[in-house]
DNA sequence: CGCCTCCTGACCAAAGAGGTCAGGAAAGTC
DNA sequence: GACTTTCCTGACCTCTTTGGTCAGGAGGCG
């Protein structure tokens, strides 16, 4: 139930990338501007370019782009990219596990976690993450007081 | 971003103990109804028990059983105590890390992230759970058809 | 040609996941 | 008091993941 170092990384160089607007941008500017160690980067920034989210060209004038337009790519493509399916418990999907006796309907508990992980997750552009505008839904659940204390 | 084996575990043999409402129950008749390997599941019982969740007797007729109503334990409660805090990014909790640059706004959505869990996590008690009456929040967002569908 | 930058695989240490094993300590029964 | 039952605890084990580093190769550009 956390977020891996790698996947905060990833969102956060493709933020980045998101704000240079097809620019192709240095692996080295990407983990300076972010302080990310540069080659554990470049590992992260192949990934994505292999689920097909970020395009890369060597040399002079090289350097990594968004292969899509910013707000086609949400934070959830990128968590996936890196981490692999949301939500799977004990490394099956959840619709996919059998509960018996008396937790029958922990299946459907387990449902409605990723169900509510996706409505933020894939609501959230990066073009919403650079302009800082969340949609409304992923706004008001940050806005809640409570929300940001610790439990 | 997953459930781990433990957590699983552990809510599944908590949802037995609620169903036997404050009869001791062995170990091995916990792990038969859910299909849990006995020695593993009686360390996860014992850190249920240093959560305060619930309690034990050696002996003969001993067992184990809430410490608490099930109406006033949530599936939260069992996932912090067998997989620490939820929702942390990078070991540590969202609302202490210091985004630069482009990803300001990226606390946000780990905060509406964890919000998000906690509306379901926190709702669901497991009372809720034996009973099969999820709180309306959570049954809705298990209802939507594509909840259903992996991506 | 030479430089720059991405690309890739190998490696590494520490921690976590998912268990198993062996023995000790309390609680009840005879 | 002995015996059985059941929890309690720590040690151990294998495999994978996490969070990296290192060394070298391959493609672009001037």
């Amino acid at each position: 139930m956390r977020v891996s170092a790698k996947a905060d990384y990833a969102v956060r160089a493709a933020a980045e990338l998101a704000a240079a607007d097809d620019d192709p941008v240095k692996g080295e500017k990407l983990a300076d501007a972010q302080d990310i160690p540069l080659q554990f980067l470049e590992h992260i920034l192949l990934e994505l370019k292999h689920a097909g989210i970020v395009r890369a060209r060597r040399g002079a004038k090289g350097g990594y782009w968004l292969a899509k337009p910013a707000e086609e790519v949400t934070i959830a493509d990128i968590v996936r990219a890196v981490e692999g399916p949301i939500a799977h418990v004990q490394s099956s999907p959840p619709e996919s596990i059998e509960y018996r006796g008396n937790a029958e309907h922990l299946q459907e508990v387990w449902i409605a976690v990723r169900a509510s992980l996706r409505t933020v997750l894939e609501h959230v552009t990066l073009a919403d993450l650079v302009a800082g505008q969340l949609p409304s839904e992923v706004s008001a659940l940050a806005a809640q007081p409570d929300a940001w204390v610790a439990r």
